[in-house]
RNA sequence: GGGCCCUUAGCUCAGCCCGGCUAGAGCGCUUGCUCGACACGCAAGAGGUCACUGGUUCAAGUCCAGUAGGGCCCACCA
């Protein structure tokens, strides 16, 4: 065919040149009629598109987008769908400050309303359902610019297959999973204590918390024994002495032996309180004696669910102290200091409670500063508070240790990549002490799709839960009647209400290969593609993502739901400190784009090993472009002589066949190592050759290609075959520039051509040693030029080498090249210890 | 408190699983070079007690034990 070598090639706009040559001919479009067997399916992450273009989802995705280049260039066809999380609490927030609203449930719709140009402050609020469109409309603007960074970096996912969380059918497949585990038993609802963010007003679960070192002030309380003897507890939050229900110390103390049975009351409230004891209470932690609250954390549950204690919740979902007065507090001195405290916030009421048992005398000593971990919402400002409430669980082995085993097991069949990664999926399972709390009283997002019966008073009966017929689905509980009833029977006694919460972001997320997969209405699809081959993803979602879509793989399918888990490192800015919005140090992937290019920042991402954290490194993007370039221009040389297309048989040269015998290793090592999944490596060995092969093999034949004849034709072809399989080998890595070069001469794309193997090198090959020896000879005499401070153009006057017989064989056997390459005559041979002794002619 | 990862040239990192020839790459630095692919270039060069201490071994950057520093994850907030 006729070749097209431009005259000067560049990388500028093979982006989108690209892009949208593959988006017309459908090149990365997924076939189904291929079996399982044939398929390579990804699960691939959904971004969350309401945060900010990150560094940190390039790098993660193009890892992932390399190996999926593999495979299908090595004969699989992929399955790569992309998603978006759009569902969840980021949306909301940022459609909040973007827009300036708050949603109030209690407002009626206006279907007139459009949001305020400039955000009010105040924010105004309007309704749920206003609400719920104003995410819709602002996802959909951030997935088209997820779109096109992702089209910009070449990832090769069919773009037909895209989801979104938040979508019909991801929440169909989403409702239907979650009844089909109330259904087995699997999801549960129960009123109990629950982590509680007062400022998002919404129940967290234990996979979204995190700790963070806060200051707090020990202050040493007095309770009071009957005899008039003084109890001290140490607590740093002495404004839940009002909802204490009781103390208690180790069992082995010594120090409380006497008191344990006997009862003591509360200072200020004179609340009277049993003294208990419990293995959990540990002696050396302040006066080895603490007050029992419900709640102040998580082992104030502990003691309150085994030690069967009564209930005295004071601090309600808006983070705010009751306003009545507690039914247990009965004195009037107690009643009139809890009105000193009702309605406002603890940090408030700290300060007050210190003062008032101050004044009362029940403060000893010095109050005590100290720093300590405070548990908070990932995304919150405020630390949780416990309060009760009604949620929906769904059992994750955090109480049933059957369940624990089979997901530990699991989690051990499953291919870790690197292997260390599964160590942190087994700790947090072993560490789970609790079910998933999957209901979120929240607004974007999919609805728990169940009502309940109201009884003759209008009471709720959350024991006879009603489910929607399947067809149905997806369903909102808040706007539709459930199967049997009228919407008239809403609220009504003998009626039904529906659920108000939506599902955490997770219990949809985790569904991404049944949604991707089409598990609910396409089960054709599903079985040539489930379970998948791999998950990759980051390792701060082993706990959340990963977990959770194992749990519900084993639900619904009681199997893995892909064979190898491939976990991306973290990114770090470029002096090495973890990104963070807070900390100002984000770096965001278009301009970087925009001034290295899409092969650049490829290449910096495919240079992070599988696993291992990565600063953003502008240098290492200067180094993908500087290769990017030094492939076009290579090309441009290799391509230039016209010509016929390569002939196998017209390579007869010893040294073209050494060259080719060297790039047998190269494949082998290449493709052994994304077998493995480790992208990096296989670049590393594919550029070490390539530059050698530029800077080596290039020079070495250059001459003799620019001639005529038979050892010209032998040059052209081994220049056309060896750079056939460099392209090939980059593509995975570098997909623009290849496709560009590969469509000077080739037909159809790079991507669809077949992954090098040695089978092609079959009897075209020769001794390795000669081009390597052949390298080593021309260095020296370049070495002896640069010393000489000349250029490489002078001429070598005489050229001495020496060696075993062996070496010298194969420097003869390149001899006219090294000649020409070298600028000398003729080289004299001599046995011994390897030297090269060059001489050149006056400049 | 428990666990995992890291520590190799001025900088960013390979090499360690499976011990073995003078420990590699790129950037930066130094010195040259406008040769018919490439100045978004080319060639050559300098630069390292492989964190530390012990051990195993004929042989340790590589395996084992420990120490120090850095990072991450988990853990009941009295």
């Amino acid at each position: 065919m006729t070749r097209n070598v431009p005259e000067k090639p560049g990388l500028e706009g093979l982006e989108e040149k690209w892009d949208s040559h593959w988006e017309s001919e459908g090149t990365f479009r997924f076939d189904r009629s291929k079996t399982r067997e044939e398929i390579f399916a990804i699960d691939t992450p959904p971004p969350t598109v309401s945060g900010s273009l990150h560094m940190g989802s390039v790098f993660g995705y193009v890892q992932t987008d390399s190996v999926a280049r593999y495979r299908r260039m090595s004969g699989k066809e992929v399955f790569y769908p992309m998603g978006w999380d759009d569902n969840g609490l980021p949306t909301e927030r940022r459609v909040q400050n973007f827009y300036g609203v708050r949603c109030d449930p209690s407002l009626p719709y206006d279907p007139d309303f459009a949001p305020p140009s400039e955000p009010p402050d105040p924010p105004v609020s309007i309704s749920r359902r206003n609400f719920i469109a104003l995410c819709h409309g602002l996802t959909a603007e951030d997935e088209k610019v997820f779109e096109h960074l992702w089209r910009t970096l070449g990832l090769s996912v069919d773009w037909t297959q895209s989801y979104a969380t938040i979508d019909d059918h991801s929440q169909r497949t989403s409702q239907k999973a979650f009844l089909a585990n109330l259904e087995r038993g699997e999801a549960y609802t129960q009123d109990a204590p629950v982590l509680w963010d007062v400022d998002f007003k919404t129940a967290v679960a234990q996979a979204e918390l995190e700790d963070r070192e806060r200051p707090g002030t020990y202050h040493r309380v007095a309770f009071h024994r009957p005899d008039g003897e003084k109890v001290f507890i140490e607590t740093t939050r002495p404004e839940l002495v009002c909802s204490c229900v009781a103390l208690v110390a180790h069992p082995d103390d010594d120090r409380y032996q006497g008191l344990f049975g006997s009862s003591v009351t509360s200072p200020l409230f004179g609340v009277e309180l049993p003294v208990v004891a419990h293995e959990l209470a540990e002696p050396d932690k302040g006066s080895g004696i603490a007050m029992i609250c419900t709640w102040g954390d998580t082992t104030d549950v502990t003691w309150w669910r085994e030690l069967d204690l009564p209930t005295r919740a004071v601090i309600q979902q808006n983070g705010r102290f009751q306003a009545e007065v507690p039914e247990w507090i009965e004195s009037e001195a107690g009643k009139a200091v809890y009105e000193q405290i009702a309605g406002r916030y603890p940090n408030q009421v700290r300060k007050t409670m210190a003062e008032l048992l101050e004044a009362s005398g029940d403060l000893e000593g010095e109050l005590k500063q100290v720093s300590h971990p405070v548990k908070f919402y990932e995304k919150g400002d405020r630390p949780l508070e416990i309060v009760s409430s009604r949620q929906w669980y769904i059992r994750n082995g955090g109480r049933e240790d059957d369940l624990r085993k089979k997901l530990l097991e699991l989690g051990e069949r499953l291919d870790w990549v690197p292997d260390f990664m599964g160590v942190r999926f087994k700790h947090w399972v072993e560490g789970l002490n609790g079910d998933w709390l999957i209901s979120r009283q929240r607004f974007f997002g999919v609805p728990i799709p169940v009502w309940y019966h109201l009884d003759d008073q209008g009471i709720p009966d959350y024991d006879r839960v009603i489910t929607p017929n399947e067809g149905s689905l997806p369903v909102d509980p808040t706007s539709q009647a459930p199967p049997g009833f009228s919407e008239e029977q809403r609220g009504q006694p003998g009626g039904f209400l529906g659920d108000r919460d939506i599902m955490d972001t997770w219990a949809t997320s985790s569904l991404t290969p049944q949604i991707a997969g089409h598990w609910d209405d396409d089960p054709d699809l599903f079985e040539r593609v489930f379970p998948m081959d791999i998950r990759p993803q980051g390792p701060e979602i082993i706990r959340t993502w990963l977990f959770s879509t194992l749990l519900r793989s084993y639900y619904e399918h009681d199997q893995l739901p892909w064979n190898h888990a491939t976990i991306n490192g973290w990114i770090l800015d470029p002096d090495r400190k973890k990104m963070s919005k807070s900390i100002g140090n984000v770096v965001t992937p278009i301009p970087l784009i925009e001034e290295y290019g899409s092969e650049a920042v490829r290449y910096w991402a495919c240079n992070g090993r599988p696993g291992t954290d990565t600063a953003v490194d502008f240098g290492v993007m200067k180094i993908g472009r500087r290769l990017a370039v030094k492939i076009l221009n290579a090309s441009r040389f290799a391509l230039g002589f016209g010509g016929d297309d390569a002939d196998p048989e017209a390579i007869t040269e010893p040294i073209d066949r050494s060259m080719l015998a060297g790039l047998i290793d190269v494949v082998e090592r290449a493709t052994t190592a994304l077998e493995k999944f480790d992208y990096a490596r296989a670049l590393e060995v594919a550029e070490a050759s390539f530059w050698s092969w530029t800077d080596d093999y290039l020079e070495l034949v250059k001459g003799r290609a620019y001639g005529e004849g038979g050892d010209a034709a032998s040059a052209h072809s081994a220049l056309q075959l060896s750079l056939s399989v460099y392209l090939r080998l980059f593509a995975p890595f570098l997909p623009f520039v290849t496709e560009e070069v590969w469509s000077w001469w080739r037909q159809g794309s790079v991507h669809r051509s077949s992954w090098p193997s040695p089978e092609e090198f079959d009897g075209l090959t020769g001794d390795g040693r000669i081009l390597e020896v052949t390298s080593d000879v021309l260095t020296a005499v370049r070495r002896a030029k640069s010393d000489a401070k000349t250029s490489m153009r002078t001429g070598v006057a005489s050229l001495q080498v020496s060696g075993a017989q062996e070496d010298l064989d194969a420097v003869k056997a390149a001899e006219g090249d090294l000649l020409e390459a070298a600028r000398g005559t003729s080289v004299d041979y001599g046995t011994g210890e390897f030297d090269v002794v060059v001489e050149l002619e006056d400049a």
